[in-house]
DNA sequence: ACACTTAGTGTCAATTACACACTTCAAAAA
DNA sequence: TTTTTGAAGTGTGTAATTGACACTAAGTGT
């Protein structure tokens, strides 16, 4: 076994990473404990996982090790969409105290590359001791003051989400493998936080190509069994549909 | 007069400029000098201008500061798009006899987040010596090698103009104040390398708010002359369009 | 006056977007 | 066993947008 390879003091990746159940987008967050001097007390509070990145890998891979350290999953989407390096990002009291617990150089100022996660929530087991004793899915709509400047970070992730989903078929990463059309509907409804009609989406989806009905349907619902449906991935990601048109109703497009 | 703040050493910005002449987007990019020790000659190559982020700087600071000691411009279009992290993105041997000759501590690893700039390269005067003794704009089919990961850079950055373009009105960044309805299709045309009908692009841009004619026209061309528009900045930034319509064709949309 | 070059204009057909309400199916309750 | 309940599933007509297409207008230079 070899030594711990060297962090590099000055650069962190941080994932947000979301999920869908119960109707709601929720992120992952993990709970920070900090000893409080004064009070004996503990204090504690949220924040993204994340963590330094290591001199031996790169960008994608430090977030791929956060997110599977912490969830046990590989193979995950997991996209950058923003650097953040405001020179005061880190310098609220709280976490300073904790900096000071965990790190060689707690004073050093660090840039985050944040990263955006898409997982099916059922599929998580949180590892043990990995980042901290406790992580829980919250949803967005009550998201607390988190740690250093994760705040801007989760409404960042949130901003460019809605804005991707608009454009690539990446929703369907939020499900499980079998879906049916109101989970797929109620999903983008969530995302967009905008109510869409029945029959035109069940429409487009279809149009689009980018999901397969199967035989399948639900069992023991009182009332009519949904159909399940799996989204096409090899068809998607190897191109074979041509163009995907997945506009929403008022979305804006630019020429012609 | 301070002192220089001090100089992080593992993250820098490095800024994809763009402009627009002759028909042609092209890139400013900096010569550098490395003295080669072994043929007393002088090794020269290409780069993108960039510098470390200093500690009382964000990273949207440290670009428009670079962008600035190259350019002399502030207020210009600058775009944060994607941080760059390889473990190796510095070691080849041309990039480490540069940083020997320039950084205090040329063996760091370094993170760069990238940005790009659209200006209008008319507005462009070089500064002397704070970068390098020559900058040149380069059309983009005729990029050489450059150093660092800087080639990579450029093409995430194409990739990502060429989307945002279609998405936001941004393109008029590369035009003058003035310019003729021939000019903004050339340079549309330009960027997504595909031919648009001229009547049909006419109309999306006038019927979509974002510009207004001049009641001036072209002079001493041998030919009809053209009428100039002007880029309705602020009616864009305040939202006062209601949704702007800028899709070419064929691009792809999400839903209804 | 004629040639040359780029600017500028309108229409029709096809596609896409949007609004809208009733029937079907299963379980649960009566 | 009949009825109730609740979500699933289905089609059409209208309006708006897209895309294809070819000629005239206005200057300069010869």
């Amino acid at each position: 076994m070899s030594v711990s390879p060297s962090l590099n003091p000055h650069v962190s990746v941080d994932c947000v990473i979301f999920g869908f159940s119960k109707e709601t987008l929720r992120l992952l967050l993990i709970k920070r404990t900090v000893p409080n001097a004064i009070t004996e007390l503990d204090d504690s509070y949220y924040a993204l996982p994340g963590d330094l990145v290591r001199d031996n890998e790169n960008l994608d891979e430090a977030a791929a090790r956060v997110l599977n350290e912490l969830t046990g999953l590989t193979g995950i989407f997991l996209q950058q969409f923003q650097a953040f390096g405001d020179p005061l990002r880190i310098s609220k009291a709280k976490d300073r105290a904790w900096l000071q617990g965990v790190r060689q150089d707690p004073d050093a100022r660090v840039i985050t590359v944040a990263y955006m996660a898409l997982i099916d929530s059922n599929k998580v087991q949180i590892q043990p001791g990995s980042f901290s004793k406790e992580a829980v899915w919250l949803p967005i709509a009550e998201i607390p003051e988190l740690g250093f400047d994760h705040n801007d970070i989760s409404e960042g992730a949130l901003l460019a989400l809605r804005e991707k989903v608009q454009i690539q078929p990446i929703a369907f990463e939020l499900l499980p493998e079998k879906f049916t059309m109101s989970d797929l509907q109620t999903l983008y409804e969530t995302i967009l936080e905008r109510d869409l009609d029945k029959r035109n989406f069940r429409r487009k989806m279809l149009n689009s190509g980018v999901i397969t009905a199967l035989p399948e349907k639900q069992h023991g619902v009182s009332n009519k069994p949904a159909r399940y449906y799996v989204f096409n991935r090899n068809l998607v990601e190897n191109g074979g549909l041509g163009f995907v048109n997945l506009k929403m109703e008022g979305s804006f497009t630019l020429f012609s």
